[in-house]
DNA sequence: CTGTATCCCGCCTGATACTG
DNA sequence: CAGTATCAGGCGGGATACAG
């Protein structure tokens, strides 16, 4: 790398980076090009309830960032193949790993919101 | 863990957890709650440019997922002290790589970003 | 099959001001 | 110090329909 950037500074740059993973689908579709390369329609079905526009221009943020490259095939009917770029893989291990960590702890969190949720139904009673 | 969850499913719990990580600042906020607690002043300070209402926010919400803890000492002027929780530092190592590959990356993302933007100005001119 | 075009909405975010 | 109240705005996201 050329610079090193703060992301706890005010106005680095790198903020914008961080918006790339603060996005609904990003860790998903990461999670599955890293697995093998993928057609539009493939993602589609995959990563489920994603819309074709949504996945649309997910893919397009993730191309002009460079994490991932796209690959038109000029066959009938055309066929475009998504793939993680090198930058890409570099990443994928940190998103799978959140993806990972989400499907392991999600009860404990569940549980913990209940807590959290119930307290708040008994405590905050002014009127008592 | 009680049960493994997909969040590939569509109706996957998980991917409540998955938008927690889908959100600009809590990143930050885990990281710098890692180095150690800190106070609601300190965290406001120095995660640049977040505002007390959002970072009550997302205190409340991490609180509430059960990753960190909130303290509160009646002193005067009252202090409150915010600290991960055994939860919560099993998920910090995943987002402070997340941080570091961003403010490492940065700069290479930028130049794919010029060149894609560049590519733009050029390619799709049907009037030419 | 691989997208685009609209319309719409809710949430996150931000700025500012105020309170115990 | 540690928040809360309020108003406003923008962008991501969703549903649906259409096109090359």
């Amino acid at each position: 790398m050329d610079t090193a950037w703060d992301p706890y500074l005010l106005a680095c740059p790198c903020r914008d980076v961080l918006d790339l993973v603060a996005n609904k689908w990003t860790a998903l579709m990461i999670g599955k090009l890293a697995q093998r390369p993928h057609r539009f329609g493939e993602l589609r079905r995959e990563v489920a309830g994603i819309t074709p526009k949504v996945l649309t221009q997910n893919l397009r943020s993730l191309e002009r960032d460079g994490l991932i490259s796209r690959k038109v095939y000029p066959t009938t009917p055309p066929s475009v193949e998504y793939a993680l770029t090198p930058l890409g893989e570099s990443i994928s291990g940190y998103l799978i790993a959140l993806n990972n960590w989400t499907a392991a702890n999600f009860n404990e969190i569940k549980r913990s919101r209940a807590a959290y949720d119930a307290a708040q139904q008994t405590a905050p009673q002014p009127v008592g």
